[in-house]
DNA sequence: AAACTACAATAACATTTGTTTACGTTTTGG
DNA sequence: CCAAAACGTAAACAAATGTTATTGTAGTTT
């Protein structure tokens, strides 16, 4: 990898997955990608702020959480590399994010301004397209999602984690695991063992 | 209202609401409109079956479920007048549905194809952008959706519900409200009394 | 009108899940 | 390297929720 030629990971085979696009008009979004690295534990979105950007994970790891009535947290998505953490509904409609977003590692980020969307949407020729599928398939993970919380018991869910996330179970303290299938710390613990009643 | 002219209700005004049509593209949308009546308790999308449109409820009340491992119905959502009903997964892709629809009164539909949509998409100035925020707008309630799973108790849900689908807890059998909270029928109704433990 | 069915409420009991506390280990930060 | 904090497990108990069975009412069908 030549050293002045930055490493977006693979920001374009996923545009790629999506729509058709030539090297022309991948040099102008390009030139529009930036690197940002995220020291673990900081908190790069927090409630009440406008979400400025869908972050494609290079590396590392990003939690997407709220906090319920009881000021507990509640873990609503893992991203791992080469996927996307963002609050879509403060970022497309400009309100104030219900979500935080905090780095579990050292993080590298590409964001992706409303205002790059905005250009891709008029410049490329199946823009429209891109963000149609985006929010497609934003939507089927969600679809997914409400699906387990419906049909499936806690442990059930706690055992698919690995299919949903690979590797997450070793990558992320267990109290975070516990948030994401809304069940206390302890409960997954007794969980994981087997207990009796 | 003329009588040959049929009435598609709202859906110009929610496709107005999302782009700009002009007169001639509206024609051309109308003409590919029909109504399709369906009795109470007719079920109009069973799981494994493909699911062929979206439909958009013009009078009635369809109820989107599905059935979990224990045979148990989980009621989905709601579709009242003007808005629409369909398993968007299934109905994009074209892969068997998870979901069931059933009408839970005489209720009147406007379905939209995959391909009528397919030619909104080609023909219509604002054709992708119109998938693109239905796409969105679909996420939102999904997104609000597990926003409430996650941080309401199924009390407050309930007393919530009225904000969602207007005078449903006067249209539907409580039974169906329960499994929407995804609580037993039983304890839907302790709740309700307000039992002291 | 009678029989049948669906529905809601209630009580009693069982199961699941949460809470608190304690303890030992691991990780983190200085 | 040391002290402090974070973390996972465990046990005991409390609270929430599910299950089953019963009853009464209202709506449907015959």
């Amino acid at each position: 990898m030549n050293k002045n030629s930055a490493d977006f990971g693979g920001i374009r085979d996923l545009i790629l997955h999506y729509i058709e696009i030539d090297d022309q008009e991948w040099e102008k979004c390009k030139s529009m990608f930036i690197l940002r690295r995220i020291k673990k534990k900081e908190i790069i979105l927090s409630k009440g702020e406008v979400c400025r950007g869908i972050y494609f994970v290079v590396r590392g790891l990003l939690r997407i959480y709220f906090i319920d009535q009881n000021d507990d947290e509640k873990t609503f998505h893992f991203s791992l590399e080469n996927t996307f953490a963002t609050d879509y509904q403060s970022f497309l409609k400009g309100i104030p994010a219900d979500f935080y977003i905090q780095a579990l590692e050292n993080t590298t980020v590409v964001p992706i301004t409303f205002e790059m969307l905005q250009l891709f949407y008029a410049n490329l020729g199946q823009g429209e397209k891109l963000g149609r599928l985006i929010a497609e398939d934003y939507f089927f993970m969600m679809n997914d999602k409400i699906k387990g919380l419906y049909t499936q018991t806690p442990l059930q869910r706690y055992n698919s984690m690995n299919d949903s996330f690979p590797m997450i179970l070793t990558r992320v303290p267990q109290h975070h695991i516990a948030s994401y299938l809304n069940i206390s710390p302890v409960h997954l613990s007794r969980l994981k063992r087997g207990v009796e009643y």
